[in-house]
DNA sequence: TATGAATGAGGGTTCATTCAT
DNA sequence: GATGAATGAACCCTCATTCAT
């Protein structure tokens, strides 16, 4: 799964073979056929697979209790830190979340994930401490800029220093809040 | 050279077939190959031509001497103009920014359009009115969150009325602004 | 027709195509199809054309109550001359001899081309001059050598000068003669 | 590599489709990609094959020490070895001499079979036993005249007899030898 | 259980042929 | 009559998948 997923965050699913995988893995390409049915559930599997683990990530010790900003701060911290563990990973889920190949099962473990930042955003504007905007569009704006961010320490545009962090964080807080 | 967007950006390059583009333009497959060498040049013509297109709608207009508020609104409203024209245009060029059949001259072209916002956020920085982050990280910011929203929009998860367009683009500034 | 014989000497007849004759011949590819039925017919058409001249060229002047020495000199001085007018046909004529295209026609207007060779050598080896070999023996090694050697011409590795020619009629005589 | 050969010397090897060479051999088309990279690789490799075959065929027991003569017989005693064990080879070979999809490996390997001859005839020619013509004008002859031959084996035409063999090598040497 | 040779459907591409202009 | 854009069958080749070992 690690060799394939490698593959995919570089190569794209489609460009990516069997036997590649199989290579990588040091393996023969029919023992991939023991492990998955084919290469869509594999693909599947693998997408489902880390968009769970960042699920948990973010799900892990969070502080319901806390300020909406404390909320928020974890949440930022827990994507710096799946992405730091799983860059492969990250940059896979973001080109591939729309991919003709992913089952309505992998949809859903997505949407999941989004709903974690949805009830964030909604509890964050009831308590009028975030925009009123669409949640979802808030979500947009946070996934969407911090993937893209994501590409720039991948491809070594961008080195993800402490300060840089802390202004990003700002940023985005600055880019969802309500400003009074 | 619409089709073979629309299902690149549908479906992305490398899962559209050259039938495929050929029955939706209502063609047969040969006759592709009368304007385009190969499959790879088609991708590149689409992907370049749609870069241009989007970097002169911006550059059309641009006020230099305005504001930096102002010019981002100009900036803003220009995307948003161009989204509304060729909404599939911009989610083929978000997945297919970083795909392997890019030659290197569309990679120019989408240097070029970046270089469009990267001069606006370093004579925004100048005076003081941007964040104090690095120009391809608050390009990531705006143009990452903006192509998510596209996505939404395009998905039909988000409307993009005036209302929700000025919301944005406050938001969007609120990310990048220096906040005194 | 000599722009298909041309490119079907230098290329082969599989690997030229139509457009390519008619750009050479300076018309439009459907033009082609106005005299000729279609790649198959005008292949054929050439083939028996030049086969027919071939054999026009040796008939002419055939000096039948002459010595079979100088009957010989007469095929070969016809030989040479037809060579030298369409070294391209002669060529087109070896390369395509056996080829899949052609029709039965041809295969009869070559072998109508042997037999001049045929009655030849049969009148010879009753006058005791020539070798008792098979007539199409015999014709096989003076038409296969004489091909030979044209390809050498035609690739500029033996210049056809008159010492030469000579030289080469002799050995052909040699070759064929019953040598007492 | 034996159905490809037998399919390139029947049609030529423009004509000869992967598929037909596939289902000749009784594989899938896709197995012969296991073993030759591409058509072109098959067809050099068939060709370099067995040119190497019959020059090693030739040069196998050569009688360097012997008189001219005897020099001649084994070389033409080699061509009819091999033509009986390859007759399909052979013509291979010859209709493919100068085909497009030579490599220039595959060249090399021609010009070493003909050197052989070259060789040969240019001792003989110091020693005043051959003909004054050049050796590449000899090796025509006597290669042209053989392969013609052999077309006439192949097609039934001659039944290859060891009288006709021998008349054929009193005719090849009468061809070469200088007459005193 | 693991393998990798074999398969053949399907992709990109070419080109003989047609036909509206 | 001449044209050349359009066509689609058929080519070469790839690769997901199978299965005998």
């Amino acid at each position: 799964m690690s060799s394939a997923l490698e593959l995919f965050a570089e190569r794209g699913y489609d460009a990516t073979t069997i036997p590649m995988i199989a290579s990588k893995a040091g393996v023969g390409a029919g023992t991939i056929y023991r492990y998955f049915e084919n290469k869509e559930v594999l693909g599947n599997k693998i997408f489902q697979g880390y968009v769970d683990i960042f699920t948990a990530t973010i799900k892990n010790g969070f502080p319901h209790e806390d300020s909406i900003r404390n909320q928020f701060h974890h949440i930022f911290k827990s994507m710096v830190h799946f992405t730091v563990k799983q860059d492969q990973a990250l940059y896979f889920i973001k080109i591939h979340s729309g991919a003709h190949f992913l089952h309505e099962e992998s949809h859903i473990s997505f949407q999941g994930l989004l709903n974690i930042f949805k009830n964030f955003f909604d509890s964050g504007k009831e308590r009028k401490e975030i925009k009123e905007l669409p949640s979802s569009a808030l979500i947009a704006i946070i996934y969407g800029a911090f993937l893209e961010l994501q590409r720039l320490v991948r491809i070594g545009e961008l080195v993800p220093e402490a300060k840089l962090l802390e202004d990003v964080e700002e940023s985005f807080w600055d880019a969802v809040r309500l400003h009074i």
